[in-house]
DNA sequence: TTGAAAGCGCTAACAT
DNA sequence: ATGTTAGCGCTTTCAA
């Protein structure tokens, strides 16, 4: 056969050369390089040593073959150029690395109709240990073949079918941003929300902040407006194109937005500003998010913290790994009002 | 032994059991699931359907283990929630899914000052078949240490010694950028520019940068004012305390800034803005990157395009590892001029 | 505390 | 076109 030792053996430093230098048996170089018990530490530090000067790293191919483990868990994500989810992607990154595990990605979207075939064929072939779902849109079918995989898995940022969840209460925090316009004295308010892509996938979260925002406009005896709900898709260039389609509509404006996230409610602000209506005087934009940018744009906001969701889905997956069962499960991540200046009461009309 | 077994074998279908469900050999399930030649089309449906049935996928590690291939490659970055970064791995991504390739991530920032152990320890763990490396800031040991992996490697946005890369040419982009500012009339020209970080670590982008704005500034017989010149870390933030920090110096303040990124840029602009500072009346600005943002914030800049970079890294990091030696070499990405409406010519003094 | 040896599931000669 | 077989490099009983 000899494909490796076709290949000149060049850089195949083994386990078995380990063994020969130092003179002792494969069984104790594993023993020792793992920090196993069962080897005694004058031999031990033998093997270190000889392993260092060789320059040995075990093959992940051959303990994973040997043990069913690859060390490596895998992230499901849509995007990866969005702030959501490069800032998770970040989380995940941190915590993993600090316990040797690798971090295999797969990027999703919606251009990429042939998912199916993607899911099982590559990720499902055994190299991850445990897979975390970043807030997608996914089919039941998509689901079920996720469970089926039957790995550890958690979703941070929106809800999964059947899958404990890390995350805000999209709810809540779509309350809360609303309730703050609405203290402020607004009642003409408006709502830029990410849309629902198609029905059949599995994504929650804009429909959970707009139940938010109306929930909130009702307990406080507020109509909601129709004419004054925008769809967008959570980029800033959205957030911009909304601004514009709601002030070409007939009739009167909103003395308030709310936008499902800060990247809109800042192409809310700088297209707003660029017609001429001031903010906060003329209009106020409150965002969710609490992005990287929102604080020198002095946007106010709902502010979540995307990497230490991620960090502590991970944690519940490696916890789940080392044999802590029950360690994954549902955990809702903290939000916070932050004040800044976009938002301001109502000029009086 | 029995590492899965003991796990009861609840998810092994192994190609075993495809061999016999199909009666035949294991070598021919391996040939007709590889769709390699060397199997009748009708043993080839047959053995693919028994596969699915039983949802057969082939374990990674041991076809790793046999093969000394993973079929993942991995990619080095600094960060993963910044731009360039982002949006090169957005590429990586889209190239290496489409071969049915795995992404392996691997965020080393200046934090993690243990690198030198994670870098062997890791990724070296002989799981990734190819490398490609995200500008960067890099010590000659760790370069070194790359390099001994024996495996293609490449650079992405950034030079780094002794391996092949694909990026702008930073000093023509600067010089660029420089030179519209030159040529509106402007002669009192600041420069925002990314910091050396370390000066032991190989990350060249920002003084090219800085290279190519004095270069053109003596070619227009322009003289370079240091009291003008700012250090930022291309992040938004330190776009506007670079605003700060120039405006609060003594002296005269210049006529237009060239920032050495869209990120520091937007910074600037928004913090003059926030200080009376019109743009671009009483100040130009201009960057470098072309951000999802800039267009919104209507930003002059020289636009570079890491998607495409990172899928041309890609792919002659595949294309070499499908035997076209060669297929990686040092290739000039493309960047070009964005008017739009933060640089105008100088008020008359 | 240490070693021998049997796999883990797959691939690749080599034979048929 | 298909089967046989010997590994790939590690882990893990089990015995010493």
């Amino acid at each position: 056969m000899a494909a490796r030792a076709a290949r000149g053996g060049h850089h195949g430093v083994s386990i078995e050369d380990v063994a020969e230098a130092a003179g002792v048996s494969t069984a104790t170089v594993s023993r020792a390089v793992r920090g196993l018990p069962r080897v005694s530490e004058t031999t031990r530090q033998r093997i270190l040593q000889v392993a260092a000067e060789l320059g040995y790293v075990a093959s992940s191919a051959a303990s994973g073959l040997a043990t069913g483990r690859t060390r490596t868990i895998g992230v499901l994500a849509p995007y990866v150029d969005r702030w959501f989810f490069y800032k998770a992607l970040e989380g995940v990154e941190r915590e993993l690395h600090q316990e040797g595990y690798n971090l295999s990605l797969f990027s999703l979207d919606s251009r990429t109709r042939e998912r199916q075939r993607t899911f099982t064929k590559t990720m499902v072939a055994k190299h991850i240990d445990a897979l975390l779902v970043l807030c997608m849109a996914l089919s039941m079918e998509e689901i079920d073949e996720l469970r089926r995989l039957d790995i550890p898995l958690v979703a941070v940022g929106g809800p999964v079918e059947g899958c404990p969840s890390v995350g805000i209460d999209d709810v809540k925090a779509a309350a809360l941003a609303t309730r703050h316009l609405l203290e402020l004295g607004h009642r003409d308010i408006g709502i830029l929300h990410g849309q629902d892509d198609d029905d059949d996938l599995n994504f929650k979260v804009p429909a959970l902040r707009v139940d938010g925002f109306r929930a909130e406009l009702e307990r406080h005896g507020v109509p909601f407006r129709p004419e004054w709900e925008v769809n967008g898709n959570f980029t800033l260039a959205s957030g911009a194109e909304a601004f514009d389609e709601l002030w070409a509509r007939p009739g009167p404006k909103p003395s308030a937005l709310m936008c499902a996230s800060d990247e809109m409610a800042m192409g809310v602000v700088l297209q707003a500003r660029r017609h001429g209506v001031r903010v906060p005087e003329d209009l106020s934009v409150i965002g969710i998010d609490d992005h990287e940018f929102s604080s020198v744009m002095g946007l106010t906001t709902v502010g979540q913290d995307p990497v230490d969701q991620a960090r502590s889905g991970t944690r519940m997956l490696l916890d789940e790994l080392t044999g802590k069962t029950g360690a994954v499960r549902d955990v809702g991540a903290g939000f916070e009002l932050i004040l800044r200046s976009t938002t301001a009461a109502p000029a009086a009309r």
